[in-house]
DNA sequence: TTGAAAGCGGTACCAA
DNA sequence: TTGGTACCGCTTTCAA
């Protein structure tokens, strides 16, 4: 920048107010320093802009997993509200771990982004509160915050949905009906199971808590809880599975097995639940929504909205396709 | 920093060498500066590191679509390697746009990335010339650079690969085999319909361009196209697509008609490809490895190599699983 | 082993 | 409308 006002002979300042369209300078000089800027190939050093000022026009995502499907919209959602703003977006996959995730965070403060939105992985975020403190705005997706932690949170209906696949199953009469949900350790794992128990109890019914399975949504364990299942005196005649990855599980099981198959509806829609045979009935979540919300709550509060925490709750959507529609035997 | 040397009764750069690990600092003092920074919670400023220093540990990933399958493993791929070597990864989607991709890559060397992966989007890349001339380490992914552009590139065996698919199809006795590719302006694209006509030549087999389409691959396109060929005096009885969105699209197409199908090999393997039936035989690219590679090619450069610009091809694998092995009807 | 001072490349503030 | 100067928080260099 020194160099560019040396040779358009002018201030150093006023080079600056050029290159941020600062008012105050007349064409005529503008001129002069812009023709400057091209000739030297001069570019801003934004370290130094953000040395000074304080913003960096960029905010850090913590997902589970850049190349999960639902994650990764909801990456591609945050990052066209950002472009919007000008802001620039850091993305890590925290792949579940909480140290991991407190890695990333920290990473991301230290380079001092103007906001961050998460997916918690942990549930001890004291970590965090000194970057709150410090200013940095920040969101949390997809899970709660710890009571105490003051966030906007944005999460999709969990429980309302579980009750909406079981509602679903049940008005096409099955009435022993099987929940497969992800590590309980994982908030919207219980949150759906809670959706599920209560769905049932309101139709009268009592869980049977050997149709109930939480776990990581490896294959194997999938297919070994399926066959237990189905060797029980009384075995379920449809399923609800807790996520996309245990949707997928199931139906590999199902491709493998000989038996008849169960009723199934899956929480979470996926590329070609249309294109298989039967297709999946779904609870879709809108994860392209729930990225594009949490990044408006953060660029809102970012240009000075000061309100209380705010919670959102998005809806979750029944899909039927077939699969969920397959009568009890 | 200040403050953490006030507090522990130091200078600035004992603090200095303490927080960067600098050898020279007896362990009584080291104690006391490690106290001073927990108790005041201090982290450094990563913008006035780099100001300083130079060095960003961060590089820029500009891909088509952080959304998109492939890319969004290819992704994954460039995080965990830059995970390793301490650096931190910036990505944007270009969605196929050259000016896009001109500011994401301008962005990022405006905040002095140490290193860029391009999935380039356009053809001419001479804006990033001054930045080679900086220093900025860059590798094109996917997709080669113009000549003139000495960067190193990692790129898929697509001319291989639709050989392979092509000699898979003719190995089952077909003869009249269609190609729908993604837009010419596409480099993979090109390389692919390139394979394909040479792997039907060297079996003795005239082209036919009436069995050939390329264009963008929405639905209503790959209809049309599948229609109008089936029409044909002489229509094809097999189907090579140019990528997995054509795959998906025609699988749409073939859910939707009465005709019987046509055999089907698809350019690029995709999540489920194994659970529709029949299952959908592929040329598995591998989007992790391609990631991968390119990462260590920059990181080697970035801690010194010095060679002449390297262009590497990754294989591909024919992956069969039923849909390509129809017979000819 | 430790420290003092210069400066990285900008922006903020005040003066001209 | 323009310029001068302090200073952001750290690393580098050199001296103690």
């Amino acid at each position: 920048m020194k160099d560019v006002a040396t040779l358009a002979g002018v201030a150093l300042k006023t080079v600056s107010r050029v290159v941020n369209d600062e008012p105050g300078v007349s064409d005529a000089t503008a001129v002069r320093v812009r023709t400057a800027i091209e000739r030297l190939g001069y570019r801003r050093n934004e370290s130094a802009r953000v040395l000074r000022s304080g913003r960096t026009a960029s905010i850090g995502l913590v997902i589970e997993d850049v190349a999960d499907p639902f994650y990764s919209s909801l990456n591609r959602a945050v990052e066209d509200v950002a472009t919007k703003h000008g802001s620039l977006v850091l993305s890590g996959s925290s792949a579940e771990d909480p140290v991991r995730e407190r890695e990333l965070v920290l990473t991301f403060c230290s380079r001092r982004v103007d906001g961050l939105i998460v997916v918690p992985a942990g549930f001890d975020h004291d970590y965090l509160l000194p970057e709150l403190q410090a200013g940095i705005v920040t969101v949390f997706v997809d899970r709660p915050a710890e009571p105490g932690l003051d966030v906007d949170t944005v999460l999709c209906d969990n429980t309302g949905g579980a009750r909406l696949a079981v509602g679903h199953l049940l008005a096409h009469g099955h009435r022993r009906i099987a929940f497969l949900g992800d590590s309980p350790s994982i908030f919207t794992a219980r949150e759906r199971l809670h959706g599920y128990r209560r769905a049932l109890t309101a139709a009268g019914l009592a869980p049977d808590e050997h149709l109930i399975s939480m776990g990581p949504p490896d294959r194997a364990r999938v297919a070994f809880e399926l066959d237990r299942m189905r060797a029980l005196p009384d075995p379920p005649t449809a399923l609800l599975t807790g996520n996309g990855r245990l949707t997928v599980a199931t139906l590999r099981a199902f491709a493998g097995a000989t038996s008849p198959r169960l009723a199934l509806v899956g929480f979470d829609d996926f590329e070609l639940s249309d294109l298989i045979v039967p297709g999946v009935t779904v609870i879709a979540q809108e994860p392209a929504r729930l990225g594009r919300t949490a990044a408006e709550l953060l660029f809102r509060r970012l240009f000075g909205h000061d309100g209380p925490p705010e919670h959102l709750r998005l809806p979750t959507h029944l899909i039927t396709r077939g699969s969920g529609e397959i009568p009890p035997h």
